[in-house]
DNA sequence: AGCAATATGGTGCAGTGCAGCATATATGTC
DNA sequence: GACATATATGCTGCACTGCACCATATTGCT
């Protein structure tokens, strides 16, 4: 999985299961545990390349059992994101779920799409070297980074062009 | 100013004089009005060079005056960050004064400590390069960037590395 | 004065996010 | 199995974020 944009109509529910099955291994592999509503949110958010509000995963949630409250959903949520399957959009107060297979810390640079709202995630490694350099030019030593571009994405950008 | 980080204990006061003199001549050679609220909440934020979330600044400006609503506060930010007076921190639901003179729509790198909460700005036109690059490489067309670097700033560090 | 545009005030509400406590479920120990 | 411990979930409540909608005041223009 190494697209950035995945076409509009692919089989979410494949990738839905990549994402399952990795959360397994990671939460084995540290003694973890993917409880069913922990399982459950992060299906829902891998069913979906949007970001997810919480309320939106309430929603999506309710719709196969009992309807979570929020603190539940947020739970969940914060599990997943300490073991790195789940990303937070600040800009957006939103949630996604990540495939791939990076360290919680590590920094992560999203694209986001105004007019589809998909979100793909860019090669960030120069990105990354610019911002340590720009940090340690005045000093300051990084912790997290948050990187969030809006914008088009290639393909609403030429069905625009075209339209 | 051209100084990222500013030395604790330096001069407020100063500051927000020449952050509200800055706003004075944008409004006035936009054509736009700083009324009373406007300018109330800009010197909020600019006695503090930490960002201030809505309720905050309410507090800060029911204390020489009548309580404001929350929308008062809100539509006052709005036109501020629309006249690229004040940013948005995205990961912290909070605002912050700018005496910069950039876009509202420009780049800005935010360097936020964690120990002291003060915010700089990075000079970003390295991250911005290398940014728009990343975006160029998937096709995407940016249209407006949060970049947000959260860690310990060179004071808090060499306090925390001495201490 | 009358009209239009803009700014503020007020009420209300949906969404965000968590604290605190009670209950259930798993895990380890005797 | 009985028990203690740790963890996860459910539940209530609340503070904060952010805006819609409408009423009022203020400004500017004819």
């Amino acid at each position: 999985m190494t697209s950035v944009f995945l076409e509009p109509g692919h089989n979410h529910a494949h990738c839905a299961a990549d994402v399952i099955a990795h959360a397994e291994k990671i939460c084995t592999s540290r003694a973890q545990k993917l409880t069913p509503m922990r399982r459950k949110v992060l299906e829902m958010l891998a069913g979906s390349h949007k970001p997810l509000g919480a309320y939106e995963i309430i929603d999506a949630v309710a719709g196969s059992g009992p309807r979570p409250a929020p603190i539940t959903i947020y739970r969940a949520l914060d599990f997943l994101m300490a073991n790195g399957l789940v990303h937070r959009i600040a800009s957006r107060n939103a949630f996604l779920a990540c495939g791939h297979n990076h360290d919680s810390g590590a920094l992560v640079t999203f694209l986001i799409c105004e007019v589809c709202g998909t979100v793909g995630e860019a090669p960030a490694a120069e990105v990354s070297r610019t911002l340590a350099l720009a940090a340690q030019g005045v000093g300051f030593t990084p912790k997290m980074s948050v990187v969030e571009i809006t914008g088009l994405c290639a393909h609403c950008n030429s069905q625009r062009a075209s339209g």
